[in-house]
DNA sequence: TGACAATATTAGAAAATAAGAATATACTAA
DNA sequence: TTAGTATATTCTTATTTTCTAATATTGTCA
């Protein structure tokens, strides 16, 4: 009944779906996220444009890390995220275009 | 620096979208929105294919509707939910596509 | 009107999430 | 090795979310 590639979502991947939205809904994690489509940030520069603790961000990107949407990449000293899968950038392109047209 | 229509997500729109995300971000919730794909149904309905509550459905059904992203319909004795913007299959769509891929 | 069916709301307990503070770890450079 | 910088983790507390049970509302039909 459904063709390829747009098979049901059953449970097991609702529930997978669903780990990645909830790892999206929070405003700091999103913008964190809006902000990697740049590119690879260190924690630092997260931690600036945020406007949070050191610890706070720090915890919101392992959320996002447990989660699977981001990899951490240790660079000497600092540590640099990024998005593991692009295809989380049109998810948030989608979003824009619902709430962020200005007309 | 933004270009029309890819303009950054500034506070006040991040916390637009994540509202937008937390009322996806449940199983049932997000179980919901993929069968409302098909068209509007009623709540036994919904009822049924998630196999909760009377009680436990119509609370996720106000939670999306309070969030805008689902629209009620009443019709005598009962009512119909559908989704108040078809863009929100598009992002259906994209979890679809990370999430639901059998190789 | 009264009984029934469909849906919504409320209240309360349990679980999950968030933030700050303190501490720990990993790396660099001297 | 020691000091210093960047990041991570843990603990505690406050808040939010979720579910169940009970009750209320809305509409139909006799």
């Amino acid at each position: 009944m459904n063709s390829p590639g747009m098979q049901a979502l059953d449970m097991e991947k609702i529930v997978k779906a669903v780990r990645c939205l909830k790892a999206l809904a929070h405003p700091l994690r999103l913008a964190i996220l809006c902000a990697l489509r740049e590119g690879e940030k260190n924690v630092q520069e997260l931690e600036g444009l945020t406007g949070t603790s050191q610890s706070n961000v720090s915890q919101h990107l392992a959320t996002m890390r447990d989660k699977e949407i981001l990899i951490a990449r240790r660079d000497g000293n600092q540590v640099f995220y990024g998005v593991r899968d692009a295809r989380m950038f049109q998810l948030i392109g989608i979003l824009q275009e619902i709430y962020c047209k200005t007309e």
